[in-house]
DNA sequence: GCCGTTACCGTACAACTGTGTTAAAAAGAG
DNA sequence: CTCTTTTTAACACAGTTGTACGGTAACGGC
């Protein structure tokens, strides 16, 4: 057997080197050369290991939309509570370095890939995903039982989730296109305000 | 004098064969070739027209963007009420083919747009105009005085109007690059449910 | 030692890009 | 018709792109 390399360790590298590219030259930027310039290969290296550059930026978008699930969870374990419920939405929101770089990642590559094929899964995917987070935080939220499954529906949850999801999206296309304006603190403001709506209206 | 060309119209054509790439291939692949293509002209007939490729891109992009005022000044003349102010940010939702482009064209415009100079101006005064209508929309929506100016700001609506404009921009994205999720009715439900939700409360 | 498999590199090529230059065509004014 | 200016075309050039191919270096088992 020839020298073994840790296939994985070595793919999220070369996504590493792709994410940062697109953060700071943005997505048009993103091409074999310049990742593996960026990664300190040559781009034979980079085509080793994908085998065109469309599966470079579909692994490199799934594996940093990757570690979002992770902190979503350890959130949920703390179990339900206003605080936590707030806190699990903000885990989508560009509120750190970690968060911006994923959400600028998502948000550059949503666009082309509405035209490429193999990536109308992930995008629905991700809707759903969303879409479900925002209703387990507004069951939490407002103290009632968590939806069971995806497939469950509460009518006036779900109403509510639809706008927390729109605004959540919202909030993260301010975030990573408008910093100045869209800071940190401004947007957890914003979220705070619109769950405080949400229990005042409740408590009618 | 030789034939007198309008070189509005002629630059009108040419971004709306812009406009048409973007909204059948993406921002990708709009190209000084592809756009003149498409527009039926050669590459240098476009050149002419244009300085450079930047130059086309910022002019459609701002082309398209430019009818939204039009519409936003007749829904304001109809005088505020409720119906109105849902009207008024119906207005920048992609609900019809004509704003669904104008939505497009410009998501598809902002990312790039991040790491071109010449562009961040249009962004942040794209940014404080959306904000402005929002302003307007919850102030109609409550019934109370519209704000006199830009600068003119009340702290109740402008939390709300901030939710309001983090909703518009989620919904308009969810709109784009989820047509099939986010459709027009839905669209315009989630927006009625929040401006709802907003009355209940203010009327505490 | 050797060998075979794997990892990587350099180069090459065709396609595309933006953007100049150069020249032809078109059309109103005289 | 001719002249003059605008409009359009054709071409060229350098740069970048994705991708294919041939070769080299490393390493594990014998």
């Amino acid at each position: 057997m020839p020298r073994l390399i840790d296939h994985d360790q070595r793919r999220n590298e070369i996504a590493a080197a792709l994410r940062r590219v697109v953060l700071r030259e943005g997505m048009a930027a993103v091409s074999v050369r310049t990742v593996a310039a960026e990664a300190g290969w040559s781009p034979s290296a980079v085509r080793h290991w994908f085998p065109d550059q469309a599966a470079l930026v579909r692994f490199a978008v799934a594996r940093t939309m990757a570690e979002a699930p992770a902190r979503l969870r350890e959130v949920l374990a703390a179990g339900p509570s206003r605080e936590n419920a707030q806190l699990l939405l903000e885990q989508l929101l560009p509120l750190d370095d970690v968060r911006r770089v994923e959400m600028h990642v998502w948000l550059a590559a949503v666009d082309p890939a509405r035209h490429d094929d193999g990536f109308d899964e992930t995008r629905s995917q991700m809707f759903v995903a969303l879409r479900h987070v925002c209703r387990t935080a507004v069951a939490r939220w407002c103290d009632l039982a968590p939806p069971a499954s995806v497939g469950e529906v509460v009518d006036a949850v779900e109403q509510d989730a639809a706008v927390l999801h729109a605004l959540l999206d919202g909030l993260a296309l301010h975030g990573v296109h408008y910093p100045e304006e869209a800071t940190p603190e401004r947007i957890r403001a914003v979220l705070r305000h619109h769950l405080e709506a949400i229990s005042t209206r409740s408590r009618l």
